[in-house]
RNA sequence: CGGGGUGGCGUAUGAUGGUGGUACGACUGCUUUGGGAGCAGUUAGACCGAGUUCGAUUCUCGGCACCCCGACCA
């Protein structure tokens, strides 16, 4: 991509209506537009960021066994009904100008969780213990009526998640996917460049039974932490029965209060919705059950929010390689396009992501800031100074070493 | 949902119950090019609605929006 080409630029300043870190340096280097609070747009730089999120999530759900769907964003009142959750406050209600008017009644709720929505459909394909387990996720926007919208992407009204449902003949076999998934979430994180802590925490309206949450330590979370300092044992703070200073109950460390942020969560969901929505399977012996079921959760723009808020500096943003919007952030001085060309169309050829600033009316001083600002993991430059020596200056975005190398070899040195 | 704050070019500010300036940014042109360069020019502003008043950006009331704290939540 070439940055004379990319309809977003870079602003000088940090917005004045956003206070969180991610929010300010997002906005200012043109990877989000705010649209409303807690309402963004994903403009081209960070639409990428958000898709490299989704496509680790994908490899990591197709591994144990997710099969993907996708599923309608206007829920009927009718699926929701059964469960209790339609007159819950946590959605938006819609329905066409008409009816909404005259009747003042609401036919759709913009969904806010699925449970329902996937369940119905299972019941049309699942009867017998040999159609079980099976598991199923998306990757779909969410409409969640939030009284305090905040942070920038770490709490939206409208913001994308994954959602992943399992279906089970027993509690065992649902433990042993949980166990699975827990891994599988481990695993995104880090590809992400974070570091999570499975915190055991409440269900609220998604299950009476205890949960898992997959926490990230950071000062501007939300969510408060009682976290061992030896073997990482944490729990959230709702339901924490151990405090600030106590012993770890597992292996007797130190337990100490952290602010976090959460990223993905885990629950059993037992037979609270197959019983409501009738879902049953006829077992071995000829019996017919409630199927069990599980529900799994990761917030793709809370998760791109999170990766900012820890991987930054006073310059910008400092993007993992897995997730960054390009690997490559070639800078052009002196007005060397030719040479600097000929790197950009090899590097292309070569599979490498690269982001050109190919700009001739802008400084140096611009450059080098806005490829601090935007945050890709290496920077090429090209110019006189490097040209004398055949060669591309590579500097890491995380380092300040500064490095030389031939113009033939720089796919080498990635 | 309770509490607090804010609301004038994109940003920061000056003045003002009576013709809304300035700086920075942005844009155009020329000159520049190793850490946000220079000159010239251009652009662009009172959240909405009522009230008081001859006259409201300014005063009063009511909405709305955004931010922050809390409650709640994923």
């Amino acid at each position: 991509m070439k940055l004379s080409q990319l309809f977003t630029k870079t602003l000088r300043e940090a917005p004045t209506d956003e206070e969180a870190i991610n929010a300010k340096l997002l906005v200012r280097s043109g990877f989000v537009f705010k649209n409303s609070a807690g309402i963004y747009s994903f403009l081209p730089l960070g639409w990428r960021v958000l898709n490299k999120i989704a496509d680790i999530i994908r490899e990591e759900m197709n591994a144990i066994g997710g099969q993907e769907l996708f599923m309608p964003a206007l829920v009927e009142k009718k699926y929701m009904e059964p469960t209790g959750r339609w007159d819950l406050d946590v959605g938006y209600y819609v329905n066409e100008k008409r009816k909404a008017q005259n009747e003042k009644q609401e036919q759709f709720v913009l969904g806010w969780s699925h449970e329902e929505v996937l369940t119905t459909i299972a019941t049309k394909f699942i009867s017998s213990y040999k159609d079980l387990p099976f598991s199923a996720y998306q990757i779909q926007t969410k409409f969640r009526h939030e009284a305090r919208a905040k942070s920038g992407l770490l709490r939206g009204r409208e913001f994308m998640m994954k959602d992943l449902y399992s279906f089970h003949v027993s509690e065992e076999d649902l433990s042993q996917y949980y166990e699975k998934v827990a891994k599988a979430y481990h695993k995104i994180f880090e590809r992400c460049g974070l570091k999570s802590i499975y915190t055991l925490a409440g269900g609220g309206v998604f299950t009476d039974k205890f949960t898992h949450e997959f926490q990230i330590l950071s000062d501007i979370g939300e969510d408060t932490v009682y976290i061992c300092d030896k073997c990482e044992y944490a729990e959230n703070e709702e339901i924490a029965k151990i405090k600030n200073g106590d012993r770890c109950p597992n292996c007797n460390g130190k337990i100490e209060e952290k602010k976090s942020i959460e990223v993905g969560n885990i629950f059993n969901q037992g037979t609270k919705y197959s019983e409501a929505l009738d879902l049953q399977f006829t077992g071995e012996n000829g019996h017919k059950k409630p199927v069990v079921m599980g529900a799994y959760g990761i917030g793709l723009g809370r998760v791109m929010g999170t990766v900012v808020e820890v991987h930054h500096d006073d310059r910008g943003i400092i993007w993992p390689e897995n997730i960054a919007p390009f690997k490559v952030h070639l800078i052009v001085l002196d007005g060397h396009n030719k040479e600097a060309d000929k790197v950009y169309d090899d590097l292309i050829k070569n599979g490498v992501e690269v982001l050109y600033d190919d700009r001739e009316d802008r400084t140096p001083g611009e450059k080098f800031a806005d490829a601090d600002l935007i945050g890709c993991p290496i920077r090429l430059v090209v110019s006189k100074k490097t040209l004398e020596k055949d060669g591309v200056e590579i500097k890491k975005r995380n380092s300040k070493e500064l490095n030389i190398a031939k113009i033939a070899d720089i796919k080498k040195q990635l």
